[in-house]
DNA sequence: AGCACGCCGACT
DNA sequence: GTCGGCGTGCTC
């Protein structure tokens, strides 16, 4: 007889579902909190998480767990309540938080690869040019890459139209489709460490960062405490957390270590396992499923204390968890855009109320919402204001491009970034040159007309692409040829405007041809490991110029570069967002901490249109202070965060409007909601929209946005959820997808 | 989400 | 007569 029943989740994504089952467990039967499952559900069988254990027989018939796929615990009590909390605090399915949580994904993942039987010039491929002029095409866009491809990068590339068409060329024995387990393709490599990284030598800490530690220790181990830790680029912030996690694992307890990127792991790990070795792990989402596997398990057992990752590793179920360190906390990255849109502060401070830990967040930049908290005592605050060896801050000199525009210069350059490069290249010294968009030119558009080149799957402009003489759709990945005639009124006048970093390139390629550039970005570094390659052949000094995305922005650290040029630092700061500032200034100033690292002094080039913007200014003066008092004031008057939550729901549909119709209506049904609401508010909600998204259409969906905007999440949560209660009573949601974002971090 | 059950149209 | 359309409802 049965005397153990297990509360199981099972693995199916509806709202319907969303919550545990009773199951009787077989007497032989090994189990744990946290294991996987399979079970009778329904007319069918699925996998399911035990969520909870219990010995008193529930009051439904409970059927018998039919067997167990873990003999360890795969997630812990603490991780489950976490689950728990963002299912709720970020309103996802129960199953999807726990999900994001598990090292693997539910079953076995099966890829179809479609695969070319034929050579594009075949006579079978020329009849069907004429039998079947759609289906030609498909098969001449497969063709293209003359490599066998996913079928569902062809689907994202193409649309999901050309499956019919795809069929009738298997039919035809054009095209083959096979399935494949996928495995990713990268590897240990790709944590191999460039020998740029200057040798870890036996660092002694300055006074400024022996003080730092001996603060934070003081409350090291205090439940749900947070720190921030503001410490200047180049301030030293690393030793300190290596002297942090010292103490941690010498009184036995096991560490977090969160960096923004996966690009940013293979340094911050060399940092630790050289302190620790043998006891550090790595996790993030590129590893392949068996790295990944030995990494957890090596957690997990308490093999390794310390974990390092970036952001799904705030859920690695460290042993005796009693410190995670969130490394330039400010980084958008630390939010998950898709659901859970997770923030990993949040998390992590959720987690650290339930086991009783320490979060230490770190930046020279510290978030708005972060650096407020502090300064009302909420969090700790610690700062570092001097870089290591007292070396300065780099002089930063703001470049008016309108004023090189009068003086005739239509050049990439500024006169004065010319001088200063032309400068360091015969000193031999080197340059990291940033631009925030990668590509040739950023739109085309006709003269005669005005015809500007659109995705015509999204509503944004085209990229033009070297090398493949492409224009691409950054948001989807479209590629079309570049027109040589106006695809609209046919006029040769097509011109390319708008900057990426191949034209910076091919510009630093022209004025300076005895000169080796690198670039990099996502096109350059698209094979993993490219990254480390680049940055490991700068290091060497084999180029003088790195050009690059953000990529080049952050935790860079090569001692010969002594000039930063800022090409534009335009682009950020008129993105359509109230954050633009705040994240220019964080770019500029984490850009322009990358130079003067080394002995020889550094300084930075700022072009702008818009030199007299404070964020600029302050960036200039590197005086975050300044910075933080502007913005702060401005987020007050009109209530954005950290003074107010929002809460934003992005509806989209096929059909234009339809989705109008469906945004308009839940902007009404919200209206309705918070007249009664508002009354007993001192602080009443406010709605914004309903309004197209700013990405107004994406991938073919056409997108409008409702933001609930309060003091109270929990009123935001069940003031939206009534109004979407409303709009589905009414049946006003056929084919329209609602996506929920609790204070949402890009594209507001 | 799936899968069964249920109650109405055109077919071997 | 029945094969099968997809509306509705349930899953420990």
């Amino acid at each position: 007889m049965t005397r153990l029943f297990a509360e199981v989740v099972v693995d199916i994504h509806n709202r319907k579902v969303d919550r545990s089952f009773h199951y009787a467990v077989p007497d032989e039967m090994q189990l744990e909190i946290g294991s996987r499952v399979v079970v009778p559900f329904n007319h069918r069988t699925v996998e399911g998480i035990v969520v909870g254990l219990d010995p008193d027989a529930p009051a439904v018939r409970a059927r018998p767990i039919i067997s167990c796929l873990d003999k360890e615990a795969l997630l812990s009590p603490e991780l489950i309540e976490t689950a728990r909390w963002m299912a709720d605090y970020y309103v996802c399915p129960f199953v999807q938080a726990l999900q994001c949580m598990l090292p693997a994904p539910f079953g076995v993942r099966e890829e179809i690869i479609v695969k070319i039987l034929v050579p594009p010039d075949a006579p079978d491929v020329q009849a069907l040019g004429l039998l079947d002029p759609e289906a030609g095409k498909v098969f001449q866009a497969v063709h293209k890459g003359r490599k066998p491809v996913k079928l569902k990068n062809l689907t994202a590339r193409l649309g999901k139209e050309i499956l019919p068409h795809i069929e009738r060329l298997v039919a035809r024995r054009l095209l083959a489709l096979e399935t494949q387990h996928s495995v990713r393709a990268v590897s240990s490599g790709a944590l191999s460490l460039p020998e740029m990284m200057r040798p870890r030598a036996e660092v002694s800490l300055t006074p400024a960062q022996q003080g730092a530690v001996t603060e934070i220790a003081s409350v090291l181990g205090e439940r749900g405490k947070t720190v921030l830790l503001h410490g200047v680029t180049g301030s030293g912030k690393t030793e300190i957390y290596v002297r942090l996690v010292s103490r941690l694992l010498q009184a036995g307890r096991g560490a977090l270590v969160l960096v923004p990127e996966i690009a940013l792991t293979p340094q911050i790990y060399k940092v630790f396992s050289d302190a620790f070795p043998g006891r550090v792990a790595v996790l993030h989402s590129a590893l392949a499923a068996a790295e990944r596997a030995r990494e957890y398990q090596k957690a997990a057992s308490g093999e390794a204390g310390v974990v390092v990752g970036a952001r799904s590793a705030v859920f690695t179920p460290v042993k005796n968890l009693g410190l995670i360190i969130i490394d330039e906390e400010h980084e958008q990255a630390y939010k998950q855009e898709e659901s859970p849109k997770y923030h990993v502060r949040e998390v992590a401070q959720k987690r650290a109320d339930l086991c009783g830990c320490t979060v230490v967040l770190g930046s020279a930049t510290p978030s708005l919402e972060s650096y407020a908290l502090a300064l009302t005592g909420k969090y700790k605050l610690v700062n570092l204001k001097e870089r290591i060896d007292s070396r300065p801050l780099p002089p930063v000199e703001i470049v008016d491009l309108r004023e090189e525009l009068l003086a005739g210069n239509r050049s990439v350059f500024s006169r004065l970034l010319i001088d200063k490069l032309q400068e360091r290249f015969e000193r031999g010294e080197q340059v990291i040159l940033f631009l925030n968009r990668r590509g040739y030119s950023t739109f085309v558009v006709c003269r005669e007309c005005g015809y500007i080149a659109k995705c015509p799957r999204c509503d944004i402009s085209l990229t033009y692409h070297l090398g493949s003489g492409e224009l691409r759709c950054h948001y989807c990945n479209y590629s079309a040829a570049a027109p040589q005639n106006c695809p609209a009124c046919s006029s040769r006048h097509i011109r390319y405007f708008g900057l990426g970093t191949q034209r910076v390139e091919q510009e630093i390629r022209t004025l300076f041809p005895a000169v080796k550039a690198l670039r990099l970005d996502t096109d350059s570094t698209g094979r993993m490991g490219a990254h480390g390659e680049i940055l490991a052949k700068f290091g060497r000094g084999e180029a003088q110029v790195l050009i690059g995305t953000q990529m080049v922005a952050k935790g860079l650290d090569f001692p010969r570069v002594t000039l930063v040029g800022v090409v534009s630092a335009d682009s950020s700061l008129n993105m359509p967002d109230f954050r633009a500032r705040e994240r220019t200034f964080q770019l500029l100033a984490q850009v322009a901490g990358r130079a003067g690292r080394g002995a020889l002094p550094g300084e930075v080039v700022i072009q702008t249109f818009s030199p007299d913007d404070p964020c600029i200014n302050t960036a200039r003066e590197h005086d975050y202070q300044g910075f933080f008092r502007q913005e702060i004031a401005f987020r007050r008057a009109l209530g954005y965060p950290p003074f107010n939550h929002m809460f934003r729901v992005v509806l989209s549909g096929e059909v234009e409007a339809q989705v109008i119709r469906c945004a308009q209506d839940l902007g009404g049904a919200l209206r309705q909601e918070l007249e009664g609401r508002n009354r007993g508010l001192n602080h009443p909600m406010e709605i914004l929209g309903p309004a197209p998204s700013p990405l107004s259409k994406l991938k073919n969906r056409y997108r409008w946005q409702v933001i609930l905007k309060g003091k109270q999440v929990p009123d935001l949560k069940s003031a939206m959820g009534n109004a979407i209660k409303q709009l589905y009573q009414y049946g006003a949601t056929g084919g329209i997808a609602l996506s929920l974002d609790l204070d949402p971090m890009g594209m507001v």
